[in-house]
DNA sequence: TGTGGCCCTGGC
DNA sequence: CCAGGGCCACAG
């Protein structure tokens, strides 16, 4: 038996501490024989409470006169749960975002572990064919014949693994898109069966035994693509590469064959994606590749779902994980390359919370694996074009677009001399609406972009003036025809859509303003005979809904589809030869200094869906402010990403803006207006009451440009060093003046490092 | 964040 | 005089 001290941070709870137990372990170790302990967790006594659940940081030797005086930590787990390339990458975050350890933890571990669940691998349900299921299909007829193209679906996925194992995981059979009425459909007709499995440790690299990595082969590479393949496949170490790809020339094939030369090492993938991108399409191309277990972890699954796909990679048994931000903390043993795809995508930084980027946090853990980090898109982050153009990524191009279609054709209308149209109202000056009308003759497709949702902005009331707006946020309400509410799209309150203003009792209210359920509307009655469909959150509530409605475009069941961003990522529709960016100015005049990369992001991404195939596309881009730099640039003149990026840069690099300078907000809120403003003041005073770190300047105590949100006051101090260092000096202060004041009651701080939103 | 203690209020 | 609720300090 020996005792030693360990080092432990609580779980959820907002401590910039750590604190020392008592561990009893058996046999006879040091500290440094039990460093397979870190990341393990522990129980212990915590203030006033018996139990709470801690994770261990480090060991040390016990020291008598101290240990006397510690409680004793009763250890849960045999080992660390999540491997010392994920434990040191949150310890690496802790320390770079300044937030409180255990929460970092928190937010890293599956909720069933931070619930003290145990993590072995429990059994799993398995979906496979009945016996008789194969003759009972062969002479089905009428009634009994199977049509639902899930059922189908699934029925085939159960018999062309007959070679194998001729069952597969209900799991994994949701990944692959099979809706989960349509196994028990399955399951009621006895066509199919669910048995237990039998708890299997096999590794993939055991499964495979020797075999083959892929299933089939990918297309012939060109030359761009060929060269990205070998240059990464042949870094030795860690390497970070920003893969430069315009839209449509093929990123995917090369993350593939490069999974690929990694697989055959025997090593691990991890590929995150931006939410919007991980649909079961993504799903089934890497399935249809690869011969070796491939597992996905997206907002649609449960948190048992999650549990077991994290289990299963931290037993080896996942070769290949595809998933968005949070999936990054997912244990992978041997882990050999991390991609992250349109690495430029803002859900790859977490707004709240552990206010982390996937792309930071990647690069951290890809450092600790000695493997490479491909970071790609058809539209950088500046961030990343900076680090490529000062060496410390390498650059790879893709220029030219797989299967030769050719670019897109872009144009840019100037509204202010568009007529007053009946479209205008919403939007759509002539010439859009005369494209459209010539396009869907043709039997192309059009897509529309507009972010915004709902039917009008605002609703006044016109005998006194009274604007409806939210009684939890500073936001005006939006008006919503289709459910007849008016919404906050900040809280989500909803009221229903009133007849009478509560003010005056006059029945004159007027709507302002439009969003997508008015284009929507416009459309349907200006264009009656070909389908309208709108894709927005208040039509498509899940991943499997929108899966469900692309598809249905895909099919050409509408001609024009309406939508906001979630149209605008990565998918592919074949016959659209039109798009048309309703309103762009929004993006031009902002007081985010990142506007301009945004809307250049959004131009060249919204320009990718045209004309993706062998049909030629065109863009239609409507400004009321077509002599704006970036618009004439980008569409007159016909300037690529990269450099009309770059332009952007002097101006940053003037202003000491990122990538040049570095950024933290100090964010405080609470429900008491004073309090949140209080705290944040009595900081900023200590902080500034002995000289600052070299470089670092503070702002006062301002209001969010919202200020009250979710019936809370919200502050912030922006404070701006001139590199990384300096900041991270102050921020340091920061956390230690919080340490010693303490955060009064009801009040809630946390720093965000590299803000992505101006607040 | 969780929690027990402390103090205040109000009801009988 | 006691019960209950809100607020606060503090945690190894």
């Amino acid at each position: 038996m020996s005792v030693l001290i360990a080092n432990v941070a609580l779980v959820n709870r907002p401590l910039f501490d750590t604190y020392d137990y008592r561990l009893i372990l058996k046999g006879r170790k040091s500290a440094a024989e039990c460093a397979y302990l870190k990341g393990a967790r522990v129980l212990v006594p915590f203030g006033k409470s018996i139990s709470s659940l801690a994770v261990i940081v480090s060991l040390k030797d016990h020291a008598l006169q101290q240990s006397a005086t510690l409680k004793e930590a009763k250890l849960l787990d045999e080992t660390g749960l999540m491997g010392e390339d994920v434990f040191e990458s949150v310890l690496f975050g802790a320390r770079y975002y300044h937030y409180p350890l255990g929460q970092c933890f928190f937010t890293a571990l599956p909720l069933a572990l931070r619930e003290g669940k145990s993590c072995e691998l429990a059994r799993v349900d398995l979906l496979m064919l009945c016996e008789d299921a194969p003759a009972r299909l062969q002479k089905a007829t009428g009634k009994t014949r199977i049509k639902s193209p899930a059922q189908l679906k699934l029925l085939s996925l159960l018999s062309e693994e007959a070679a194998g194992t001729l069952a597969i995981p209900v799991t994994e059979a949701r990944d692959r898109g099979i809706p989960p009425h349509a196994i028990t459909a399955l399951l009621d007709k006895k066509l199919i069966r669910r048995v237990k499995s039998e708890i299997d440790y096999t590794t993939w690299q055991e499964g495979l035994k020797g075999g083959s990595v892929i299933k089939e082969q990918g297309p012939a590479l060109n030359p761009g693509q060929a060269y990205a393949v070998e240059r990464v496949a042949s870094a030795r170490g860690h390497e970070t590469f920003l893969l430069y790809g315009i839209t449509g020339s093929g990123k995917t094939e090369v993350y593939l064959r490069i999974i690929e030369k990694v697989l055959e090492k025997g090593k691990a993938a991890l590929v995150l994606v931006p939410e919007i991108a991980l649909t079961p399409q993504t799903f089934e191309r890497f399935h249809r590749r690869f011969n070796v277990p491939v597992a996905s972890l997206h907002s649609a699954l449960s948190d048992r779902e999650r549990f077991e796909t994290y289990l299963n990679a931290r037993y080896g048994k996942s070769a290949i994980l595809i998933g968005t931000r949070s999936a990054l903390f997912t244990p992978l043993p041997g882990l050999g390359l991390i991609v992250i795809d349109e690495e430029h995508d803002s859900s790859f930084k977490q707004g709240d919370g552990f206010r982390y980027h996937a792309r930071v946090l990647a690069r951290e853990r890809a450092r600790l694996c000695n493997c490479p980090l491909v970071l790609g898109s058809a539209t950088p982050a500046l961030e990343s074009i900076v680090k490529a153009e000062s060496g410390e990524y390498t650059r790879l191009d893709l220029t030219e677009r797989a299967g030769g279609a050719a670019p897109p054709h872009l144009k840019l209308i100037d509204l202010t001399t568009e007529p007053l149209s009946q479209g205008m109202f919403c939007g759509i000056g002539t010439t859009l609406e005369n494209a459209i009308g010539e396009e869907t003759v043709k039997g192309n497709q059009v897509l529309l972009f507009l972010n915004r949702r709902g039917y009008s902005r605002h609703l006044v009331c016109h005998s006194c003036g009274n604007i409806f707006s939210c009684p939890h946020c500073d936001n005006l309400l939006t008006v919503h025809h289709e459910e007849r509410v008016l919404s906050c799209h900040i809280c989500e309150y909803r009221e229903s859509l009133p007849h009478i203003c509560p003010v005056c009792h006059h029945a004159e209210l007027v709507e302002t303003g439009f969003g997508t359920e008015q284009v929507e509307e416009f459309l349907k009655n200006r264009y009656p005979d070909v389908g309208v469909e709108r894709i927005d959150r208040d039509t498509v509530k899940n991943r499997d809904e929108l899966e469900a409605r692309l598809e249905k475009i895909r099919r050409g069941q509408s001609q024009i589809v309406v939508g906001t961003q979630m149209l605008a990522k990565g998918h592919d529709f074949p016959d659209v030869t039109l798009v048309g960016i309703i309103d762009i100015d929004s993006g031009l005049y902002s007081d985010d200094f990142r506007s301009l990369e945004y809307t250049a992001q959004l131009i060249t991404q919204v320009a990718g869906r045209a004309g993706r195939a062998l049909k030629e596309g065109y863009v239609i881009v409507q400004s009321h402010h077509p002599d704006h730099e970036l618009l004439y640039n980008l569409i007159e003149r016909r300037s690529d990403y990269l450099p009309l990026v770059l332009s952007l840069l002097p101006l940053r690099q003037q202003l000491k803006l990122p990538p040049y300078g570095a950024q933290a907000f100090l964010e405080s809120n609470s429900e008491d207006r004073d309090a949140a403003h209080a705290f944040l003041s009595t900081l900023l005073t200590g902080l500034t009451r002995e000289s600052l770190p070299q470089g670092v300047t503070l702002s006062p105590v301002l209001s969010d440009k919202m200020e009250k949100r979710h019936n809370r006051f919200h502050f912030h101090i922006l404070a701006s060093g001139d590199n990384e260092t300096s900041l991270a000096a102050l921020l340091d202060k920061a956390v230690n003046a919080v340490k010693k004041g303490g955060i009064p009651a009801g009040v809630r701080f946390a720093i965000d490092v590299d803000p992505l939103l101006m607040i």
